[in-house]
RNA sequence: GGCGGGGUCGCCAAGUGGUAAGGCACGGCUCUGCAAAAGCUGCAUCGUCGGUUCGAUUCCGACCCUCGCCUCCA
């Protein structure tokens, strides 16, 4: 069996096979955040889902290099700069380091490069030099370039490979905003934006003047910079595809830079929307949680992570606190499990050279088929349902209980949960613990019965075993 | 208006032309001093109406509802 994964490049799911079938990379890119505010979860599902296609591209034996740009450059950081008085790199590097910390907080491998907009305006120079010097681009009177769509076309370029349009129902609709007066035809996008009296000292020299990259063709310069001309995976929110991943493939393959028969991206992969009462969580709309929102409710970035996970990428997932917790609840149950197995096993090794674990060949088998996860949970939770069974009936050896858990591990590399912090029981905490064990030992269970309330009220439930007693955190 | 998704148990969510995974919540039993945890166990005929078929939730058609994109957007 293969990884079978979707392409929204032809709208049905295929085997996934290196472009480069010598390359010793994959090359993978996935539009990064623009950083101009705290990302909320909405955002972080997208980048959440990069992380796990990757992680389990990894899982399934490729070399990954993992791209994410931060767009830090565009009109609402303009705006926000101009408000706060902060320098463009000051105001975007708060941003940055705090989106680079919710990340980690979410478990998300680090990628492999971050670049940033401003970092490749010589890059993204170049591309529009190439692509006027093809035709394709064009001055207009305000100073700006844009991109010829019906020039592009007449290079024998396709436009509309992500989506089908229709050029005239959408002339209809489109609105006439002030700058697009300049454009030789109203669907063409800006490529350098001449400076305006509204951009402060946010600007770069260009053959074309002063001015700013527009934002489609940073990733364009960005992605064919770090992982060339054509690549393998290119990632992104659903919302993107049009027209901000459309406009990418017209201008990277406008410059015609690709080897013949290459395409700009291979597999083109979209995480769909996560929704809110039903509707798409966005700053316009009001209705979104930053990963730190969740955080100061006390949810845990793993529980977060669990949650965003747990529903096909491509479908659009409903948000709800009854669904964090949940999703908390779910995840105890599977720590518990993990922690049992830790105990049973103690310092005994798994045995060297054992065959894939029924476990790993299932889940294997789930997430093949276009990242199912959905299907995978239910391969783990009925392990975990048979794993708790076995441990119950302590018919399992330490090395077999060994075993389960380098498995476990092995699967966790893919969904990236980790264990649950441990956190230190308090003093106060033991000494009701014990305070109970002596009230039980007397068989006063009516003093037991109140401390166990006392440390309900800390945090802390008591787990009565014929081993003792412990305690666990709410 | 154009394009593209959805409507499956109280909630979330897989899936299949032959009578429907998993999670959360809920009920019963076992265990327990009582609980908790764990195990066992119970709980849906798949938006509506037609059609094709021996048989449809799964295919086709119509309709209803809903979300997204077409404009900055993960």
């Amino acid at each position: 069996m293969a990884l079978r994964l979707f392409n929204s490049l032809h709208r049905r799911v295929e085997e996934f096979t290196p472009l480069f079938p010598d390359a010793e990379f994959i090359g993978f890119y996935c539009c990064g955040p623009t950083v101009y505010d705290f990302g909320h979860i909405g955002n972080f599902r997208t980048f959440v889902f990069a992380d796990l296609l990757r992680r389990y591209l990894e899982f399934r034996g490729f070399r990954v290099n993992h791209v994410m740009n931060i767009t830090d450059v565009e009109d609402k950081i303009i705006r926000q700069v101009a408000a706060t008085g902060l320098s463009l790199a000051e105001f975007t590097g708060r941003y940055t380091e705090a989106f680079l910390a919710d990340l980690a907080t979410l478990s998300c491998l680090r990628p492999h490069h971050l670049p940033k907009a401003t970092d490749y305006i010589p890059q993204i120079i170049d591309l529009i030099q190439r692509l006027e010097q093809r035709g394709i681009a064009y001055r207009a009177g305000d100073g700006s370039v844009y991109f010829s769509i019906n020039k592009y076309r007449a290079c024998g370029c396709r436009y509309g490979q992500l989506v089908t349009l229709d050029p005239e129902a959408q002339r209809r609709t489109e609105r006439v905003s002030g700058d697009s007066y300049d454009k030789d035809d109203l669907a063409d996008f800006a490529l350098w934006k001449a400076r305006v009296a509204g951009d402060g000292a946010v600007f770069w020299d260009s053959p074309w003047g002063e001015g700013r990259p527009g934002w489609h063709i940073e990733c364009s310069a960005m992605s064919m910079a770090l992982l060339g001309p054509s690549f393998d995976v290119h990632l992104g929110g659903e919302d993107l595809a049009f027209p901000h991943h459309e406009d990418e493939i017209a201008q990277s393959e406008g410059t015609a830079l690709q080897q013949p028969g290459k395409p700009f991206v291979k597999h083109w992969v979209h995480a769909a929307h996560l929704l809110v009462d039903g509707k798409k969580m966005s700053k316009s709309l009001g209705n979104f949680f930053t990963v730190r929102d969740l955080l100061s409710q006390g949810f845990l970035g793993r529980e977060i992570r669990f949650l965003l996970i747990s529903a096909h990428y491509r479908e659009t997932f409903n948000f709800t606190r009854e669904g964090l917790e949940g999703a908390r609840s779910a995840l105890a149950r599977l720590d518990a499990t993990i922690a049992q197995l830790t105990e049973r096993a103690g310092s005994a090794a798994a045995e060297t050279g054992t065959v894939p674990s029924g476990l790993e060949t299932a889940f294997t088998e789930a997430l093949d088929d276009d990242l199912n996860v959905s299907k995978a949970w239910a391969v783990i939770f009925d392990w975990v349902r048979e794993t708790n069974g076995a441990l119950a009936a302590g018919s399992l050896s330490p090395t077999a209980a060994a075993a389960r858990l380098q498995a476990w591990l092995r699967v966790d590399g893919v969904m990236g949960l980790g264990g649950r912090p441990a956190e230190e029981v308090p003093a106060v905490a033991m000494a009701l613990l014990e305070k109970r064990n002596a009230a039980k030992a007397a068989r006063d269970f009516a003093l037991a019965d109140t401390v166990r309330s006392e440390l309900k009220a800390l945090g802390w439930t008591v787990e009565d075993s014929k081993t003792g007693s412990k305690l666990k955190r709410l």
